[in-house]
DNA sequence: ACCTGAACACCGTTCAAGT
DNA sequence: ACCTGAACACCGTTCAAGT
């Protein structure tokens, strides 16, 4: 409960949430502990639920700020202006997620898992991943516009919507079994799904 | 620990890995306490810990019931002999999951995240997907001997683990966000992927 | 031969007491 | 105005005692 300054409060966020993502990485969220977390932050346990309602609350705080992170270098990567296909989109998507170094692809497994138990992180995470894909939505649109006359939008929406599908399918993979490289999986899923007809699947 | 006849046993096991499957379906993996379990199935928490090690050592044999469930209602809606092309292959695989009935895609969420936490749940669950993965691929198989001559086998394994990838893919987000369905998923990503030559991803 | 449940160490959360 | 850490209820696990 708020006993603090908000600025104060802010900084104590950030400060919490930091410690809290090494430690994520190295155990997950069912077996991180608040003990865990304030020993990595070098604050008391009573600071941290001075500045989080609960582990829940600090749970949604983390995983708003991996999405701000992996949106922020997104947008990066695709605003060069040039029109990229889906295959191109999905492949800057694909080659960040296996960079490996940054927020680690492993946590953002447990706050799915998580999040499909625990209604408010469900709420939290559906709309993050909304902002990541109307990012590859704007991303995918000239390319949309460009396919279609008029429907450029809705087919901007529902490729980004399988683009997100197919990156965290391959999310998963990779950080479970290490299966395939990104291009790998990339030239398979179009020779699997390309020379068959949409019309024809019932 | 083992202080029971292996007949009895085994009939326990399953008699406890059904409870167990209910009470995760409900609460997930970590919000799951034996005592609950125990509850569940009307046996006590000793003798829970009699047939089997630890919660960890319970979760993996209920991992391994649900692929064999999913293995063989996936077999028996492929064995027609038809050959079956990737779309057609990936619709079978994402209506079944789709039902909503039988073992709950969040329940499968729940193994993802804790195995990429857990060394021996991950072993056991790359086990299991590469058995579902295999069966996949033997479905598979007719196609890819079509399409090439001579790498059948090599075409059939990597189509195998794409259409794993995006039946994943479709499963977090299904049972998360309720995005889209199998149909819509398929043709929108067919169309984005095909028109696309293999070759100019880079 | 199998089962029970009290006992122990640990985790999330609170709050009186400190500075 | 902020922080600490002992205290409480609960969970995973064990094991002496029952039948």
């Amino acid at each position: 409960m708020p006993r603090v300054t908000d600025a104060h409060r802010q900084a104590r966020r950030e400060q919490i949430a930091e410690a809290a993502v090494r430690v994520l990485m190295r155990n997950g969220i069912s077996d991180t502990s608040i003990a865990q977390i304030s020993a990595e932050c070098r604050l008391s346990i009573g600071a941290i639920y001075a500045n989080f309602e609960n582990k829940a609350d600090l749970a949604r705080f983390v995983a708003t700020r991996l999405f701000d992170w992996r949106i922020t270098e997104l947008e990066s990567r695709t605003d060069g202006g040039a029109v990229l296909t889906p295959v191109e989109l999905l492949a800057v998507l694909l080659t960040s997620l296996s960079d490996a170094n940054r927020p680690a692809p492993s946590v953002i497994l447990q706050f799915w898992s998580k999040a499909s138990v625990d209604a408010d992180l469900r709420v939290v995470l559906a709309e993050q991943v909304g902002r990541l894909c109307a990012s590859v939505e704007r991303a995918l649109r000239p390319w949309a516009d460009a396919q279609t006359d008029g429907a450029g939008e809705e087919l901007a929406l529902r490729t980004a919507q399988a683009c997100m599908i197919m990156s965290q399918g391959f999310l998963a993979n990779r950080c479970l079994f290490g299966w395939l490289d990104a291009e790998d999986f990339l030239a398979t899923a179009t020779h699997a799904l390309g020379p068959v007809d949409a019309a024809d699947l019932r």
